[in-house]
DNA sequence: ATTATCTATAGATCTATAGATAATGC
DNA sequence: ATTATCTATAGATCTATAGATAATGC
């Protein structure tokens, strides 16, 4: 029954990796202890000696959903170093990203359920937002000298209301044209 | 015990308002329905006289939410004819929205659980969403004639996005200036 | 007679804890 | 001896249903 201490610290790595993707799936609301430990291979009972509190695994799995997914962003602009913010937005605001909430963006998938969470998730989704900042001002900088935080945080409100928006009507046209009409706005702002 | 079909449909709409207000404050699945009736002065068995389910419920406070958020709009564009979309970005992107979840816009408050819901809560959405989106197609078709529908759109995701993100951070400065960066980000848009 | 609302409850599920078990680590 | 995980369970809460009650509406 009982494993080694590394094994040990794995399986709670597993279950921080799970959480991640069925809260950003179900909601921190909308699965339980036991399904999530289900999802790591193990059952409920070992849920304590890993965690103090449901509470604390959400804002452990809001920070490594952040980290994963600003690290998608850097590979991105690794990925094409022509034009790296077109590739960032090419799979932020694709119609792929909308329907993997899963391994998307927890911002889009949690933000509103964070917005209600303590200031420990807070701050993990804080920290991943200023990775985003970060990152989009590096990409603009190159272009634009002024102001590139303002910018940056605009083309970051944009495009996450934009993928919020396309989740969350029936219309497959509509919830492009919310990804279209972010994509432009993004460029005209870097050119502007 | 009983009362009058009127004041039992008056009983009933002020539960869908009652809900409309501690779902955005709560989230669809962080409020139960024992706390909504009791929001409405009434006890949990009569819900089912009055829904069909909780979903039921979910689907038509969202229509309700969405609705008294549009009506806001109009009311705040009405408020100021010189410059209404002004009117109405100093509204939805000041820091009092940022803290009124309960009576603010639905999307912020309920994107993310709602992008998990079914095809009915989801239209409420979606109706909801095209309301503000011809509100502000009229106010920019005044200014620039070119594509409406994508420049709406393209405001709509940036005021969402900005209102979002402003409430996931803890940090009340960095919250100020996502509002700060998509209320000068909105006003280029227009005179672009 | 009908019915809107009430109290009560069934059955499922939720978070958290307790004690048993079996392997690790000293 | 310690402890990571297991099974089992406590106590609360959730959605939904059942039957009682008392007022409306015919």
């Amino acid at each position: 029954m009982r494993v080694s201490r590394i094994q040990a610290e794995k399986n709670r790595q597993t279950v921080i990796d799970v959480a991640s993707r069925l809260f950003r799936e179900h909601g921190f609301d909308g699965i339980g202890l036991k399904d999530l430990m289900k999802g790591a291979g193990l059952t409920q009972g070992a849920f304590y000696k890993q965690f103090v509190s449901k509470e604390d695994l959400v804002a452990q799995a809001s920070k490594r959903a952040m980290e994963s997914a600003s690290d998608r962003w850097a590979a991105a602009t690794a990925g094409n170093p022509g034009d790296p913010l077109a590739a960032v937005t090419a799979f932020y605001l694709s119609m792929g990203h909308r329907e993997e909430r899963m391994d998307g963006c927890p911002v889009a998938a949690l933000g509103s359920d964070a917005a209600r969470q303590g200031t420990e998730v807070k701050a993990s989704f804080e920290a991943g937002i200023k990775e985003y900042l970060e990152i989009i001002g590096r990409l603009i900088a190159a272009a634009n000298g002024k102001e590139p935080d303002s910018k940056a945080m605009a083309i970051l409100s944009t495009m996450v209301g934009a993928l919020l928006l396309s989740r969350v009507v029936n219309d497959h046209d509509l919830a492009q044209a919310f990804l279209d009409a972010a994509t432009e706005q993004v460029r005209d702002t870097v050119t502007a």
